[in-house]
DNA sequence: CGCGCGATAGGACATATGTCCTATCGTCGA
DNA sequence: TCGACGATAGGACATATGTCCTATCGCGCG
């Protein structure tokens, strides 16, 4: 797609990298359907998410799918292990043409004492993602789908409306209920007139209309769901100022 | 309860922290159903959990708890939110007599350049939370009550097997599901023969005969004091030294 | 244009879980 | 010791959700 200095230049890695970090960032490309990280392999190294969409998931021994969440750029993958664990948690999955800038852990732990800004950023991130999480699973273990469909209708089509999932069987997924229940509450909702687009295409008619399900899940917290996640390009405060 | 040397020297504070952190480290004590950290609260400090036994949570709209972990030293409370966000997202509130070494916010972000082995106990431990939380929310979402009750047992009582909970409410809060249900499961387990103790006491008779129930989702999710995981960290000599 | 495949829709039924309510037990204080 | 109160146990019923299965639709290919 574009050459490593469009993405450095792009989001201003010079800010979190050191120098000798910057240049050893190794370009990759994936196609969609691509496994960027497979959940069980050994970390080796983490990534930087620079273009694309990707979506992270679990399999579990039943063989049931869980979907953790969406990506968009600018975002870390593989941080959550690299300091804590041998194994990468999930897998990661490109859902379009997308790239990554690829950093050996090896090289990013030795390098970690110059480049408290990096460390800094992953921490960030770390937090906004756990943060995002618990507020993901609260609304999944105490809502029913329609309200955990509205929340998540609200907080993906943040502009328009027009968006909704590829794929109703990920949708499902992600809101954490089988395809039957999801088209049951997408039935309901087409009925009344708050979704529109046929045969799996979901298009939010009324939006206005969703906000009563979702209530203030939705606005209370500060952890939104997938999309919402572009607000906050560096993760960190600008607290952390210039030296 | 201990003078904050003590803990410096348990833990092997002095790993992670630069002198001049140490030295501003300030105890500070709670009792048993004291808030540690009260959710919605500014982000001003971060604590170091080094005695006692605490829980996190937090409260949905509908005044419905839900529990995020239960905690044991050594452990840190505020890092997700220090970097990432301007309020605490969980209530931290002390199950039993309990200790922390608090560090203002503003005093640890200035001191970052220099701490990079603390930023990066701080990835690790956020790192670990947030496969926890996944690997939790997974059980929660997919699985009956039954099983979910199976893999709390499990990771909770690693030892001897007396371990439960000392409230069945917070447990139904914690594996998501209403006190009744709970009390079913429970009723089951005791007619299987797998728990035992009368009346709220909930005793691990039969350990072997929960696995089949949790399957292979079974993570332990204890947390290590930062000697434990220092093995995989940077090379360099173990005390902390600048640069 | 007709066929066949894969995805979507939806019926029928089973199950898990929630809500409401009542009985019972234990503990603590007068 | 007795009685009140809060916690535990459990019945009855409603609801949400899952599983299994079949009908339909849309699209690409011959």
């Amino acid at each position: 797609m574009e050459p490593t200095e469009r993405y450095v230049a792009r989001y201003r890695l010079d800010r979190i990298f050191s120098p000798d970090l910057l240049a050893s960032l190794r370009p990759r490309r994936f196609g969609p359907g691509e496994i960027i990280i497979r959940s069980g392999d050994p970390v080796d190294e983490v990534l930087f998410f620079v273009d694309g969409r990707a979506k992270a998931y679990s399999t579990m021994d039943n063989g049931q799918r869980v979907l953790a969440s969406f990506y968009l750029p600018f975002d870390a993958f593989g941080e959550a292990e690299l300091f804590s664990s041998e194994r990468y948690a999930l897998t990661i999955e490109a859902m379009a043409e997308s790239a990554c800038l690829c950093l050996s852990a090896d090289a990013l732990i030795r390098a970690a004492p110059r480049n408290h800004r990096l460390l800094a950023y992953l921490c960030g991130r770390l937090g906004a993602k756990l943060n995002d999480r618990f507020a993901a699973e609260s609304i999944n273990l105490r809502y029913p789908v329609e309200r955990r469909l509205a929340s998540y209708l609200l907080a993906a089509g943040d502009d328009g409306g027009i968006i909704a999932a590829d794929d109703l069987g990920d949708l499902a997924d992600y809101i954490g209920c089988s395809y039957r229940q999801l088209s049951r509450v997408v039935r309901d909702f087409r009925a009344r007139g708050i979704l529109a687009g046929g045969r799996g295409r979901l298009v939010v008619a009324d939006r206005a209309a969703l906000e009563p399900f979702a209530g203030d899940l939705y606005t209370r917290s500060a952890s939104l769901p997938p999309s919402a996640r572009a607000a906050r390009p560096f993760g960190g405060s600008e607290r952390f100022d210039e030296r």
